[in-house]
RNA sequence: UCCGGCGUAGCUCAAUGGCAGAGCGGGUGGCUGUUAACCACUAGGUUGUAGGUUCGAGUCCUACCGCCGGAGCCA
């Protein structure tokens, strides 16, 4: 009885007889040969059948399978410099598990829309594995990192009563004749676990209403936010630029082969080192103002303001002290110059856009009330929020990082709904 | 929501206002080394929907529907 292993050991049966379950990749067929590209989720081998050495009714299996026919196939390892692997499978018994319908995703191109139809099959394929291992690797290192400097994994609600933020648009549902809404972020219970624990994250799905129709645009996807008490704004850069810069150092060591598949330059990769370069506010609209005179200081960035100012490095960027007009009501504001609140956002290399948000929140009570009265918030709803500034309050700090631009831009690919096994965007929920 | 683009075979696309086609996928047959294998044959169509212009519309016009990606907003 041959023992079962997986795909991707093989080089440590070479020369014995070996069962791998599966399902057909491809197949190719010469007469008296069948070439079977078997995949069982960890790699592809070719599973070369040949009429002599086999039965009639082996052969006849073996001509009988179609693109994506589940099977289990017996057989012996070889070396071959011919095949991809470097190996492949001299078969001497094959067992059809079932034989798959017309499968509609044929090994010639395919229109994106058509693709995430059959996403459920999409992810079948080579390129959508590559790009779920590197999603893998990446919130596996961003645990890690975490993890192992003593953050406590303290995860936020779904369902909340009001808006964190206020403006932006989010996903209401009727929770037994009340309002409820989707979390569009953890940050303010964040916030109430680091005044417990110190150095806490979270790590869930968010969600927003918001009628983005473009590739860095997701309505559900996932964020892992820190927050850190005793920590200013400089700290909690600090962290973030280590943190991304494990992140991308994790995926190049565990996860080049899939960087590969991807066509991924990884040269641009490799340097992605402390420190990455911060700038103010202010330096930021220099920057953008030789390319594009009509920005307006006190605006916000546009997606083409960021890539005029990510252009200019060669790893991310962090820009600080933004307008306090344009950021959101919980910013510390600086004490330098009260128009401006300390807050964040680092900006991804090559065009790939914002990947983190971040500041240091209001810790003074007062301040904060003041906030929360100037953005016409419910005041009621936030006393829990404002607890926290009554009892203990301390400098502290955190930022979100999203995990789906992260890993469109780590992994080189332009849209972010690849990098997600199944997207929801404005225009898709099935599957 | 606004702006732009695209809807033709299962898929990817072609067709000057004048006979609706190719490649892939499917089926049948052939080949002992194929690498998106190849060769031959074969089946497959309400050209997104509704209206209009015209002798004649896949092609031109109007509306609607769907998708794509850009803006705004954000990670």
């Amino acid at each position: 009885m041959a023992e079962y292993i997986k795909i991707k050991d093989v080089a440590r049966y070479n020369g014995q007889e070996v069962t791998l379950k599966g399902w057909l990749y491809n197949k190719r067929s010469s007469g008296k040969l069948r070439f079977l590209l078997l995949r069982d989720g960890t790699e592809i081998i070719q599973c070369v059948v040949f009429k002599g050495s086999v039965s009639p009714e082996v052969f006849e299996r073996a001509t009988q399978l179609t693109q994506e026919s589940s099977c289990i196939i017996t057989g012996v390892v070889s070396e071959d410099k011919r095949s991809a692997l470097g190996y492949e499978i001299q078969v001497n018994d094959l067992e059809i598990v079932q034989i798959a319908g017309e499968y509609p995703i044929s090994k010639k191109e395919h229109g994106v829309d058509f693709l995430m139809d059959h996403r459920h099959l999409w992810l079948r394929s080579k390129k959508q594995h590559a790009l779920i291992r590197i999603r893998h690797e990446v919130i596996r290192a961003a645990r890690e990192f975490f993890d192992s400097r003593d953050f406590t994994l303290v995860d936020t609600p779904i369902f909340t009563p009001n808006a964190a933020e206020g403006t932006t648009t989010l996903f209401e549902t009727d929770y037994f004749d009340q309002k409820a809404y989707l979390t569009q972020s953890g940050q303010l219970y964040g916030e109430a676990a680091a005044m417990a624990f110190g150095n806490i994250y979270c790590f869930g799905p968010t969600f927003r209403a918001e009628k983005s129709k473009t590739r860095r645009h997701l309505t559900e996807f996932w964020m892992i936010e820190p927050e850190m008490a005793y920590c200013d704004l400089d700290q909690d850069m600090d962290v973030a630029e280590a943190f991304v810069t494990h992140l991308v150092q994790s995926v190049l060591k565990n996860r080049r082969r899939e960087l590969e598949v991807l066509e991924r330059d990884t040269s641009k990769l490799e340097n992605i080192r402390p420190p990455f370069p911060r700038i103010h506010y202010n330096e930021a609209v220099e920057i953008i103002k030789k390319q594009n005179p009509d920005f307006i200081d006190g605006d916000d960035f546009g997606a083409a303001d960021e890539t005029i100012i990510s252009e200019q490095f060669d790893r991310p960027v962090m820009v600080h002290r933004y307008p306090a007009e344009v950021k959101a009501f919980y910013m510390k504001r600086d004490p330098e110059n009260a128009n401006h609140a300390l807050a964040m956002d680092m900006l991804a290399p090559e065009g790939y856009g914002e990947i983190i948000g971040g500041s240091q929140r209001e810790d003074d009570y007062d301040a904060l009330l003041e906030r929360i009265r100037e953005h016409n918030l419910p005041e009621k709803a936030f006393a829990w929020y404002l607890d926290l500034r009554k009892y203990g309050s301390v400098p502290h700090a955190g930022f979100g990082l999203g995990i789906e631009r992260t890993v469109a831009w780590i992994a080189g690919i332009r849209h972010v709904r690849e990098t997600i096994p199944f997207p929801r965007t404005m225009t898709r929920l099935y599957p």
